[in-house]
DNA sequence: TTGAAAGCGCTAACAG
DNA sequence: CTGTTAGCGCTTTCAA
């Protein structure tokens, strides 16, 4: 007789895995004891809770978090599509929501839709398929199928970046809309009349007409006449910085003051009137948006918007961690988390 | 007789979710005819796969990955672990990674260590229980637990951004010493003889330390006497590139030259000098590490070492793509991809 | 405090 | 080309 039958289990397939079996069988209790010797030690005695922790040790066990999601129903996974995970942006929002939800033992899947409204629907369906206890939406505005698909999914849901009428489900963020009219307004208090304004293709996404607008708005209410606008191909980019100032100035000689979608273009733009040797802000002020880390650092330091990302992604963890613990805000909160004009020597 | 226990399952946790046997009854076929027709479409004929998609498409179904994943031992998800998710530097790599995953249907689980092995050590622990097809792990040094962990689990494993003598599987990178050494060569050739290094902590990381011991070595070979070197708190901003510059100068007055590990201190330190008036290179020469976008765009353009990085995240996804497909480079194969100093205005 | 049985939703194996 | 059966490894429900 051979002995390769013996062991051999009659038919499954055998993964080589150490799973919770094994354990049990170490330490002489049954299956179930072993997790929830893991999963709530508190009802466990405390010399079996012992038992099994030391057969765990010894056999090396990595509980098996996809079999648990299967059968719970809970998969301890959050997902959260962004824009870009590059750029400045948004990677202290993914780090405030990463570490809150790490924290209470949640693990962030992320995406990256590339400013595209398609791609980012096409990751909601992969992420979907996850189970995924709650999602995570830059931007309120989405395709049609991923309000469909996540109603029917019931996955609790935070828009973030922005603020909604018409919430899928939470939002926190801040107005695009106020933003671009404060900084416009603010320029305008300053005494600048001809303003300026460039965004980046990347940008040109929903927040950054958002922001346009506001512009726009500020500039009729204070009588600056009409906008001042364009768009440059790709933002993030010093280059595209300096570029945007160029073809702005080539449209309108005219402005005394540039206003841009982001930092990464206002500070090119600051490199190129250096470059020309024009004084800033007195040939041309220059602001930006985001207050990244060099806004503050540039000779002469930036003017720009600044943003809570970070708050924003530990509340919309926060929202969502709420909500698994059974209470949580009501379907429909907006929660506005504002943002602040930073005035430095550059407007 | 009451009615609520008519369509109510006898026992189970009815999760509301639609299933595959609720398209295949809808379709009038069976649930693994519907599972072939999603997974294998050429081996169910176009009828039938005609009839499951209709089914599908009405009622909504998402697939559950969860599921399919445990049936099949195959969760196409690959983890990654790197420093920092902020910061320039590895933003490349990730993106790299995840573009490549993507296109094979294998999505990307990052986490974050903060530059601390034992966090990273953590954080394969975590990804380990989601059962990862594969595991990209960046650095070369790791806690001792994780080698052990990751042999028990006989999962792909690419290290990224060093080289190795002694892989866990495979690595992709380029060699931080030579690095460290290139540049300060180069410097030495431009007839530069006091070379300061200034690292920021963050950086303080195995590769940076790397960079530093190659650096020390090429002071030996030119004959430049002993290093001028010196630590800052923090990396990830600008202003601790200043003051980098600032305290490099006051413990090395002499110095001619400063070479960063990491352009945004690099950058920082060219504020300085702007702020001071001081020409560069001409009152000292600045060099960074990364050629992080604004690199080209600095007046002057800042000398630097460009890193392969999106290359290294495309080659790892690629090596584990190989791997999946059954083929794949032999444990212990190591890539250099290399690195290129790149000489500009800044020294 | 512990255990036995059932099943989460899907896919591998083995027919037909 | 399609179906039946038996699990994947865990946690739920019910019972002791």
């Amino acid at each position: 007789m051979t002995d390769d039958s013996i062991d051999r289990p009659s038919r499954g397939r055998a993964t080589g895995r150490v799973t919770m079996a094994d354990v049990a069988a170490l330490s002489g209790v049954s299956a179930i004891t072993v997790s929830r010797a893991l999963r709530h030690p508190d009802k466990v005695s405390p010399e079996t809770r012992a038992k099994v922790q030391a057969a765990i040790d010894t056999l090396g066990y990595v509980p098996d978090l996809v079999a648990g999601s299967l059968a719970s129903n809970q998969s301890h996974i959050v997902a959260a599509v962004v824009p870009t995970i590059g750029g400045t942006i948004f990677v202290d929002t993914v780090k405030g929501m990463a570490d809150a939800l790490r924290e209470q033992g949640y693990q962030l899947l992320l995406g990256d839709s590339g400013y595209s409204l398609v791609e980012e629907a096409a990751l909601v369906d992969a992420f979907l398929g996850r189970r995924p206890n709650g999602l995570i939406l830059t931007g309120v505005h989405h395709e049609p199928s991923v309000r469909t698909r996540l109603a029917a999914a019931k996955v609790p849901v935070v828009e973030v970046w922005d603020v909604s009428d018409r919430p899928i489900d939470m939002v926190v963020g801040f107005s695009n809309f106020r933003a671009g009219y404060e900084m416009t307004a603010h320029l305008a208090r300053r005494g600048y009349r001809k303003i300026g304004f460039a965004a980046g293709l990347t940008f040109g996404d929903q927040r950054s007409t958002e922001r346009r607008r506001g512009y726009r708005t500020a500039l009729e209410e204070f009588d600056l006449g009409p906008e001042r606008a364009l768009e440059v191909p790709e933002a993030a980019e010093f280059g595209r910085g300096r570029e945007a100032l160029v073809a702005l100035l080539a449209r309108y000689p005219d402005i005394d003051a540039a206003f841009f979608s982001s930092d990464v273009l206002a500070v090119g733009a600051l490199f190129e009137c250096q470059r020309r040797g024009w004084p800033v802000p007195d040939r041309i002020a220059i602001a930006g948006f985001g207050d990244f880390g060099i806004a503050a650092e540039t000779i002469p330091a930036l003017t720009t918007v600044r943003i809570p990302g970070r708050e924003i992604g530990q509340r919309a963890a926060g929202m969502l961690l709420d909500r698994f613990a059974g209470g949580g805000a009501e379907p429909g909160t907006v929660l506005d988390l504002g943002f602040e004009v930073v005035a430095r020597a550059s407007a």
